[in-house]
Formats: C-alpha cells, sequence, structure tokens
DNA sequence: ATGTTC
C-alpha cells in the first residue's frame, strides 16, 4: 500500500509540488520501509529542511520545501476592453498603463480621458472601476487634489482698474510651496476622529493644521479671472454674461501625501503583481487596511475641500462680496458608486471629472487658455467621467529644457494675463490644446460658461521673467 | 503631488 497526498497532508505537507516529489521519491527510494517509518522520515524533512538539503534522494523535496511561496497575483491574459477620448494625442506609455489595469482581476472596466498621461501605476486621465477593492495609486498621491471656483457679483473690468489690489490680494491670501500661514484658520475638519483613530493620520495632525487654507506647488493655483456665464439655463441662475471669478486648484497638501504613502506600501506588501503591475496592488475594501484607507482617502478629500474653502473665506473678506455661486469638485479620489446593473464599483478617477448625469465641474486650461464649466452627460462608456484639464504636452523637464522665458511672457501679455510665481514647467505651451481636448469630450460634458485667467499666482520665484 | 526616496 502507498502513501498518498493526504497521507502527507495529515503531516503537514501543504505544497502540492513539494507532495508530488516526496510520493515519488519515497515510492522509489524507500519502498523497503514500512509505511509508519516512511512517514516519520517525510515528518523529519518537514520540520527541518535545511538538515537534509544534501541528501542526495530528499533534496528534491527540501529544494521545494524551502522555495519562497509565490503568492503572485496573475494578471488576466487579455485586458477587458475600455472606451479612449482623443486616443490620437494620448501618449503610448498611458495607453500601456491603461492596457495592464485593464488586466486586474479586480478590474470590471475603465476609461482614459483626453488629456491622459503616463503616471505612477494608473495613468494620469485614467478612470478605473473595481469591484470592493480600493488602488491607492488608482486615486493618486494628491488625495482629493480639486477645484473651486466661486463667482462674483463684479464688473469684469475692475480686474484691470485695480489690478494691483487684487495681486495683493493673492499675494497676502496665498501660500504656496512650504509657506503656511502664520495664523492658520482653524477648521471642524481638523476635530474627525480619524486623527485620533488612524495612527498614519494621527502622525501627521500638527502639519495639516499647520499646512491648512494653503496651496502647495507643481500645477497648483489661485487665480481672479473672468466667467462668461454662455448657458441661459443653468443651476447657478445667472444671465448669460461676464463675471468675475476665483478659482483654485489644489489638494490635500503632506496629509494626503503620507496616507498615499503609506496604505500604497501595504497594499503592496499584501498584494503582489508582476513587476509591470506592482503599482496596481489594491486594498480588499473588507480588509482593515482597506478601511482605513477608505476613511482615511475620505478625510484627506474633506481636508483638501477645506483648504479651499479657506482660500475662498479669505478671498472673499478680501472683496467684501458675497459670493453667487460656488462650483467645486474633487478629481484625484475613488467613489463607491452603481454600474449600469445596479452593481456597486469602486470607481477611481485619477485626474478626471465626475461627470454623472447633471454633476457640475471645474475643467481648468492653463495659465493663458479658457477653463470650462461643465454639466456632466452620465455617459456609461466614460464611467460617468471627463478630463481633469487640458493635459500636459511635454514632460516637466522637456519644458524647463526648450521653453523660452521670453515667449512665455510674450504669449500671456497677449492674453492680458498677469502672472505671479511659477516656473517654465507650467507655461501654456507645455500643455495641450483646451478646445482639443473639450472636443473630445462633447458626448461627455455640456459647458455651461468659460473662465479666462487673468491674475494668477503659483508656486515659485518670478526670476524667470527677468531674464528676456 | 510630497519637507520632493525611510
Amino acid at each position: 500500500m502507498n502513501l498518498t497526498g493526504n497521507d502527507l497532508k495529515t503531516i503537514g505537507f501543504t505544497q502540492g509540488k513539494a507532495i508530488g516529489f516526496a510520493l515519488d521519491i519515497i515510492k522509489k527510494e524507500y519502498a523497503a520501509l514500512k509505511q509508519e517509518d516512511q512517514l516519520i522520515l517525510l515528518r523529519q524533512v518537514l520540520e527541518n529542511p535545511s538538515a537534509f538539503i544534501d541528501d542526495e534522494k530528499l533534496s528534491p523535496i527540501v529544494k521545494e520545501l524551502l522555495k519562497p511561496a509565490d503568492d503572485t497575483i496573475a494578471l488576466e491574459e487579455s485586458g477587458k476592453s475600455y472606451k479612449i477620448y482623443g486616443a490620437e494625442a494620448i501618449e503610448e506609455g498611458a495607453l500601456n498603463q491603461m492596457a495592464i489595469a485593464m488586466r486586474l482581476p479586480v478590474t470590471v472596466a475603465g476609461a482614459l480621458m483626453p488629456d491622459a498621461h503616463q503616471g505612477y501605476g494608473l495613468p494620469i486621465g485614467g478612470v478605473l472601476a473595481t469591484k470592493n477593492a480600493v488602488i491607492p495609486y488608482g486615486v493618486g498621491v494628491d488625495i482629493g487634489c480639486r477645484m473651486c471656483m466661486t463667482i462674483y457679483d463684479l464688473p469684469p473690468a475692475i480686474l484691470e482698474e485695480k489690478k494691483d489690489e487684487f495681486k495683493k490680494m493673492l499675494v497676502n491670501n496665498t501660500k504656496f510651496g512650504t509657506a503656511t500661514f502664520k495664523k492658520p484658520k482653524d477648521h471642524e475638519v481638523l476635530e474627525r476622529t480619524e486623527f485620533k483613530e488612524l495612527s498614519i493620520v494621527r502622525q501627521m495632525k500638527d502639519r495639516a493644521w499647520q499646512q491648512i487654507g494653503s496651496s502647495g506647488g507643481g500645477n497648483h493655483f489661485v487665480e481672479f479671472g473672468i466667467v462668461e456665464i454662455l448657458s441661459p439655463v443653468n443651476e447657478f441662475n445667472l444671465p448669460v454674461g461676464e463675471y468675475i471669478a476665483l478659482l483654485s486648484h489644489s489638494g490635500s497638501r503632506g496629509l494626503g501625501a503620507n496616507i498615499a504613502r503609506h496604505y500604497t506600501q501595504i497594499a503592496m506588501d499584501n498584494c503582489k503583481l508582476p513587476q509591470e503591475a506592482k503599482h496596481l496592488a489594491w486594498l480588499d475594501l473588507d480588509t482593515e487596511a482597506g478601511q482605513e484607507y477608505w476613511l482615511a482617502m475620505n478625510l484627506a478629500g474633506d481636508y483638501a475641500s477645506a483648504c479651499h474653502h479657506q482660500i475662498h473665506e479669505r478671498m472673499a473678506i478680501g472683496l467684501r462680496e458675497t459670493p453667487l455661486a460656488m462650483i467645486e469638485n474633487h478629481h484625484n479620489f475613488a467613489w463607491k458608486e452603481k454600474d449600469i446593473l445596479g452593481n456597486d464599483i469602486i470607481v477611481h478617477r485619477k485626474g478626471a471629472t465626475p461627470a454623472g448625469e447633471g454633476v457640475l465641474g471645474i475643467i481648468p486650461g492653463s495659465m493663458a487658455s479658457p477653463g470650462f464649466i461643465v454639466r456632466g452627460k452620465g455617459l456609461a462608456a466614460s464611467i460617468n467621467s471627463a478630463s481633469h484639464g487640458a493635459g500636459r504636452l511635454m514632460s516637466r523637464t522637456k519644458a524647463k529644457q526648450t521653453i523660452l522665458p521670453g515667449h512665455v511672457n510674450k504669449v500671456l501679455t497677449q492674453a492680458g494675463v498677469e502672472l505671479i510665481g511659477s516656473g517654465l514647467d507650467e507655461a501654456p505651451m507645455a500643455y495641450k490644446d483646451i478646445h482639443q481636448v473639450m472636443e473630445h469630450q462633447k458626448d461627455l460634458v455640456e459647458v455651461l460658461g468659460s473662465f479666462m485667467p487673468k491674475i494668477v499666482r503659483m508656486c515659485g520665484d518670478e526670476r524667470f521673467k527677468e531674464v528676456d
């Protein structure tokens, strides 16, 4: 009577390959032993495999036992199909990343927006719907990065007439880069229990308090400009015409960045994926880490919103005006939504604007081109999404190497834009043509109004302007 | 995006 796989399992073997080798070797080499002695031998091998590493007969079993468990999750052979908007203007790197994301076993649907470009894990401009799983890098590092616009009942002409006063308001009421307010405003978001209950969030409490109301760097901005309401039927009951508006773009600062870093690491440690997909590691929402990330992500989103509200509040005080309307939206976030059949899905928008039917949003252009107030059309193929801007035409490095300061200044002058701060990597010519991008997504959103920047503040000094 | 790679 020969040993069976089940006999080996009862003494503690778990790996199929090791069991196979063991049965084979016992049969060939140890047939003379009594069955109970065969089991004693195998138990000894199992308990201390290293002691048998040089054993001529038993080493194949040992090698198998000592091999690290391969817990890599395989990608699906063929990826699910997804819709690409404006494919001809999207770089190959972004398409490759999206193709990999569509092969994750948790993926149920995806779409690529016309401003897409390569990112970390999921491309910027990527929308990914998953089943009960959240991908920290599907949300992005700047959790809750968002837009906020307030429209004022002020005549556009005063932006030019009182330009210095508006510039002063921007300089005094916004903080960029590492700068923060000497006396940060308090906000109820800082009282949230997540600051006590989640360790990574608790560690960030002081910095969150310090950084609230600040804007950070990169492509973040605060700007005054002219809104033109184009549609007589709008949610704000505003007559068609021109208004002054304040537009801000920023996220959750160090708080969100550290939440993202922390939970991405946990995801990558627990969800091993092939090399090309490793940054798409997910957290199962039924796990403790998944639930923690969800809470922390939502806190970071609310914190980002609070930062915008404080910026707009400071400006409203400076203007001594009450806003006529406020429009705002996240574009780096994940939401619990329903698919067309009513199933629960997790929708990641990493640099994508929510565009469900009737949902309002802001899609900015560049510092010298218009942005748009949009109303979503709720197109299922786009997973109720649209672009989050024009999208980069060139990398930051390439922009800094090739764009001439004098050229930037000329374009700004022609557009009637006054710029405070910024670097060449944010120059208008580093971005795609927003009009083309809007054309590619006319099925996704309806344009209610436009916004032309006039006085723009970004991170950075003004040195490059003097080089001309 | 980020005290810019613990």
